[in-house]
DNA sequence: GGCTCAGATGAGACTCAGTCTCGACAAGTC
DNA sequence: GACTTGTCGAGACTGAGTCTCATCTGAGCC
């Protein structure tokens, strides 16, 4: 009954300890359709009365950030949110309606990046490219053409 | 003696009042080489006696934000970092080691950002790039080759 | 120069995300 | 079963950022 949760097996395959509680984690982020912030995962450990401390939810989320299965985003009110992701390089898209995330690869970005480095004088080591917008969804509800 | 200020004369353009906390926080971020902490800012405040509250900092912090003087970069530490730039549309580099940054302009992001669009089908409202590495000074120091 | 008042300030309490510590517990190994 | 080690919950702590409120002040007006 278990669907191969890739989370879990994430954690598997790094050799951690598959304990009630991260399994109980990776359910309530399998569960999340876009972003979620560590007070939802918490209100959402309540709800389901699930004896999960904020300890370890922080714990777990760390684990998961290392084993880059889940990803921290910064949305554009300061707050912090993290999303379920796969652990190749990627960007996120933020629906800013809904809260729906979409995963894109480099889509040029690399040359990008390389112009900037001439620009700059920088060697870039790392990036971060967070995108907000409308989905799909939300932007056929309000019929705005894309 | 006072040299043209561009947060200064952010500030009085859009009608805000000169006071002298505000000008003393201008001061302050003028002259930062790099990013800084709203903490660094409040030790440098403390430092120099000028007797401004942690409130006062933040709401002239925020008041910079929103005249576009000052922008909130979210390092990969996690923690929110401030940097004076200008108004118009562009990215941070921000350097690993000395906290040096320079602003790149768009650099045929907004083509990559175009193909994202294309790829998520989301519309694409606003995006943060953030890029981290090391600058020419530090690449210099370390010997490191470009 | 004096008056007025909206906007700005300082002090300090508050909130909240995230961290840390510590004793208890549980899983894996022998 | 004993031992080791990883993980847990509870709760105190930290620090960034917010909020409130009484007070102050800059700037326009007379």
């Amino acid at each position: 009954m278990d669907a191969p949760n890739p989370i879990v097996s994430a954690l598997d395959r790094a050799g951690y300890r598959l304990t009630a509680p991260r399994l109980a984690v990776a359910d309530l982020i399998a569960t999340h359709d876009g972003h979620f912030t560590a007070s939802d995962l918490a209100d959402a450990a309540r709800d389901r009365q699930l004896g999960i401390s904020r300890a370890t939810l922080f714990r777990a989320l760390d684990l998961l950030i290392e084993l880059g299965v889940v990803e921290r985003l910064d949305l554009p009110s300061g707050e912090h949110a993290y999303v379920p992701c796969a652990p190749a390089h990627h960007h996120h898209v933020v629906c800013s309606r809904c809260g729906r995330t979409a995963e894109v690869g480099d889509a040029g970005l690399s040359g990008a990046v390389g112009e900037i480095e001439r620009q700059s004088g920088f060697r870039i080591d790392a990036h971060r490219l967070e995108l907000f917008g409308l989905c799909r969804h939300c932007l056929a509800r309000t019929g705005v053409p894309s």
